[in-house]
DNA sequence: AGTTGACGAATGAATGTTCATTCACTAATT
DNA sequence: AATTAGTGAATGAACATTCATTCGTCAACT
């Protein structure tokens, strides 16, 4: 009787994710209403729930799509055998290329995640994520020999991941945030600790001395 | 407002402000209620509002102290020669001794920031000191000989905003965040880039090489 | 081809709750 | 007595969510 059919009308769910992404963006995940949410995507707050059965899950849908994109940008990483150019494209796809909103929204998205553990979840999914594909790079490059043997290389990964966050939170609040200075500035220090230049793990004597 | 006259009975404000940060660290900013701060301070909704105008005014009031803090910690900052000493005493402050909560908390005036003006200002007061502030101290050792001329002590403070940063919300949100061990290791970068060790401004060649 | 009816999509008007804020009042202090 | 602190019970607005209803499309049957 009843045929597994093509859905007869446009899937309603991007459009709707994109709506929420602006509201979410303008006003908070909390001053935003599902009113809001439905006014921007051109329809009426009922039918929200069509597609997304609470405010929490829209939330954690958009989430998860921005979680998807990374995803797809790091499998692209691994690629070229070229490290330092795979930083830089990285660098340049999300501290230049992205508007100043979409690191707003990651700050909302940051405070959110310290109270809903689904939103924590997929947050810790994407870092451990971005961490291995930094020391699968990384250690890729090490077999080619441009990296010494006694840089650390999670140490590193923990260092771009704490200057990632910085420059997320930096770019969305300092008025003044310059991105392609800070990434230049940023990816010369990490080529410079990657080179053995300089190393992660103490080497005491010369530090205690300044 | 009228702060000039002493008060007959305790000032509330403290101990509401006390209040309102265990609140707010625990449900955020929206999720808390005045019924909460009232209930956590040991008083009635009503009687909140003697003391301050709005819930607003409440989340300015513990951002103003929070920011006063801070500024106490960097006029002593400046007293000593010792320039990796004063830093290693402001990180372990900052990111060793105060509990992961007070991390948590700031995530949340970081994403209100964006929104409230307000917030953003107080919030881009303080920046502007601790990097006034870093400057200075790196200024006072350069003239001692310690830091060599090549180095950009702007692009340092900016380098050293960004790792604390990152830091703060690495620290709130990774479960496994090892403040000692990260701490002491961007110390030692820091240490290693004042020595000039490293350049932050571009030394292309070597970098591209890679 | 035209009609019908089934069914998913969308509407719009509630509904019930939660919450910031107010206020008339009482208690304590000087 | 006068002033300040604190109370407790509203109040009313905002908002997530529900639901009965309408609309639009298509397939099956004349």
């Amino acid at each position: 009787m009843s045929l597994a059919r093509a859905p007869r009308y446009l899937d309603r769910r991007p459009q709707i994710l994109d709506a929420a992404e602006s509201c979410f963006t303008r006003s908070g995940f909390h001053r935003t209403t599902m009113q809001d949410v439905a006014g921007e995507a051109g329809m009426v707050p009922g039918n929200l729930y069509r597609y997304f059965s609470s405010k929490d899950a829209l939330i954690l849908a958009l989430i998860e799509r921005d979680r998807a994109e990374i995803a797809a940008d790091f499998a692209a990483l691994g690629g070229t055998g070229d490290l330092m150019g795979a930083f830089r494209t990285l660098g340049h796809r999300h501290f230049i290329e992205k508007p100043r909103e979409k690191a707003v929204l990651t700050l909302e998205i940051w405070s959110e995640a310290a109270r809903n553990p689904a939103i924590a979840e997929v947050m810790g999914g994407v870092q451990a994520e971005v961490r291995r594909g930094i020391i699968a790079v990384c250690e890729k490059a090490r077999l080619k020999g441009d990296i010494p043997d006694q840089v650390d290389l999670d140490a590193v990964a923990r260092l771009i991941l704490t200057l990632s966050d910085g420059l997320i939170r930096r770019k969305a609040l300092d008025p003044d945030f310059e991105s392609e200075t800070e990434v230049a500035t940023l990816l010369n220090l990490i080529g410079a600790v990657l080179c053995g230049s300089i190393s992660l793990t103490p080497c005491v004597a010369r530090i205690v001395s300044l």
